[in-house]
DNA sequence: TTTACCAAAAGTGTATACAAATTTTGCCTT
DNA sequence: AAGGCAAAATTTGTATACACTTTTGGTAAA
């Protein structure tokens, strides 16, 4: 079962929307969608249905699709989540620290760094939420790993509608902080480091948001 | 979009396999569960893909879906994960604390008591797990009770393949210490009881796997 | 001009049909 | 009797057809 067809209907949709190509609110018609991939409204369904479990559309019965706009609410929600998990997420990478687990860390911000520097947004962003999924990955628990990015995932459009380039840059020099603090299993540091840091992520965020419309054919170029 | 129909059908393959009805391994050949619910296999296939993304079964590319069978690695990988989420959140819930939430979380025991007392393993399931979602739902969180819902469901498979009466009683037990933790706003205690809880129950479940093979249509009676 | 209503158009929900892949069955060979 | 190959049967993957709902656009009455 499930092809990869589908899936690229998936990765299409979601580098779409998540880079505001397609924004929210806007309704994804599944003949549409169909005639643009050469596909049948079955798979276009079926993508839709798992994009919808992502939280990146909203399924409207008998209605259709649409790109999700997350409420603010719902965004504090999600941060005060990634706060709770993070925090103990960081002080479990203390306690069993492994000098290769800070390297991968550090050789990640690097590549922040960079993307940063030749001001990337795209790959900013992705490296930006990759910090914390690679955390997870480096502890060896894909069950947080695939949790942390499920919920990074979430607020991906929340982050990418309200966050601005200078809170993108003063979150890559957090992660170097705290990646330091690691590096030196200072555990109490590090712990409020990211405590703070996800504070400072959603404080930043800028709650006015704008709502044009788009055609989906354009969209997707 | 997205029809009640295929819900009921996830809601009834959920019980039948929660319920040890359909076992781990179990083929769910399209045709004959379309055949048994009187739908088409386009509803069945909507619920198939609904089930493994809520990883009660696993979807093989042309070959079908099967009722999981989650590894034991698994489950230590999804207990890690609720100890991080749910230690911070026994700490944020004894922090706004107030009688009203204080009051449900004892309502929810005194329920979880009548069923062990009635010795009704369902619905004791049931709430055993709901005790931790509820928790997340009276802290007004909503993503806080999915993400914790999902991961309980996840691992709704792997308690209810290896945990034991008695076990199950034990988990009734430290519920009512948590809440009684709580309600005295002692937060390292709370936290400290929760953290504890969730090791027992993970270190209850006896991991002597039986394989059986079972008939659709015999499990969904 | 505005509002109410009806018909046409467009879109979603479900079933069925057909294609492709996999599993099973049975025969033939060794 | 065991192994392997091939055809048949079953099962999944995708497309299409049809029913039903929502939206749209226009016309007539207030």
């Amino acid at each position: 079962m499930e092809s990869s067809t589908t899936y690229s209907i998936v990765e299409a949709l979601t580098k779409a929307i998540v880079e505001h190509r397609l924004h929210p609110g806007t309704k994804l018609a599944e003949q549409k969608l169909a005639d643009h991939f050469g596909v049948s409204r079955t798979l276009v369904r079926q993508a839709l249905f798992q994009l919808s479990q992502n939280r990146l559309i909203r399924l409207e019965p008998a209605r259709g699709a649409f790109v999700a706009a997350p409420s603010v609410a719902e965004a504090k929600q999600v941060f005060a989540v990634r706060r709770m998990l993070e925090a103990e997420m960081t002080r479990a990478f203390v306690r069993d620290s492994t000098p290769a687990r800070i390297k991968a860390l550090k050789e990640h911000v690097a590549r922040e760094q960079a993307a940063v520097d030749r001001a990337d947004v795209s790959s900013r962003n992705e490296l930006l939420g990759d910090f914390h999924v690679r955390m997870a990955e480096l502890m060896g628990n894909q069950v947080l790993a695939q949790v942390l990015g499920d919920l990074i995932s979430r607020c991906a459009l929340i982050t990418l509608m309200y966050q601005s380039s200078a809170a993108a840059a003063h979150s890559h020099e957090e992660h170097a902080l705290i990646v330091k603090a690691l590096a030196a299993r200072d555990e109490a540091k590090a712990v409020q480091l990211m405590h703070d840091h996800l504070l400072h992520v959603e404080e930043n965020l800028t709650f006015d948001r704008k709502v044009p419309s788009n055609d989906i054919s354009m969209a997707l170029s």
